[in-house]
DNA sequence: TCTTAATTTTGTAATGAATACAAAATCGTA
DNA sequence: TACGATTTTGTATTCATTACAAAATTAAGA
């Protein structure tokens, strides 16, 4: 996705396009790793020498209420984000520590979840988190 | 449920039942309200006057390493705590703040997603959570 | 282009939940 | 009762996040 297209996708969901922006919305956008913001700004600093922490939270908050980005409460000790904001849950392996994406390939149930209510609850956002042990860390403790 | 139950309770998930560990277990299968570290400790302190804070932080550790209580992410200002074990949902309503359980009858898919293994993943917990506004802040807004 | 107001960014200071740690208290067992 | 292990407690610390005001940037009119 290119630069252009980023400005435009800001500015369809009511976000003005400033450079700082940009660069976090293209972060999310090509790294699927669901960085915390200290990985965020680390990647970003020389890209834009200039950035604060205070903007980085500002501009994540901003993406997580304009619904361009997800805040991701899986990780007790660090907000993560992630620019696909599509239904999908996540995986964090409490052995390596990364979080992987469950689509509904995965997960054939996750439609049965995903709802915009319950009886008169009204739903605004759904978060499904696992946690265990991933693949490679699971094959690595049979040895 | 008698004292004497959850002293049974605790030794059978192989935690020692103390004085401080009763009092906490105890609160939290009679309240039902996914209390915070600092609503626990303010409710028990007439209870266990000399009760610390590092006790609870330990306390509610312990509870969720053996699998008798919840710490939940769905608040990203504060843990919360939920004795009930058992695979259920949850709901936080962002204009009141209250957390309601979300159990099977009210979400059939429920059990699509409740699971051990997703794939080659070894799921040891899941944590599915909604936000948006409950039954009677849906009905105040609408005056 | 200049002016001005609004928005955005930035740095610093403050907040507060959670953790670390060691001393004191308690418990279990001989 | 004595002693080692466990648990509790208070204090100090850490550190992610927020608050806030000044500086920089942007947008739009004159």
């Amino acid at each position: 996705m290119a630069n252009i297209d980023i400005r435009e996708y800001l500015s369809a969901h009511g976000i003005r396009p400033s450079l700082q922006r940009i660069a976090v919305m293209d972060y999310l956008l090509h790294h699927h790793t669901h960085p915390s913001v200290d990985e965020i700004y680390n990647a970003l600093l020389p890209v834009v020498p200039t950035l604060s922490k205070s903007t980085l939270y500002n501009t994540l908050k901003l993406f997580a209420d304009h619904n361009v980005a997800l805040m991701l409460g899986i990780d007790e000790h660090n907000a993560r984000f992630d620019g696909n904001v599509e239904p999908h849950a996540h995986f964090m392996c409490v052995s390596c520590g990364r979080i992987f994406d469950i689509d509904e390939a995965m997960l054939p149930g996750l439609r049965g979840v995903v709802c915009h209510s319950i009886g008169e609850f009204n739903v605004l956002g759904t978060e499904l988190n696992y946690r265990g042990y991933c693949p490679d860390c699971t094959e690595s403790q049979k040895n």
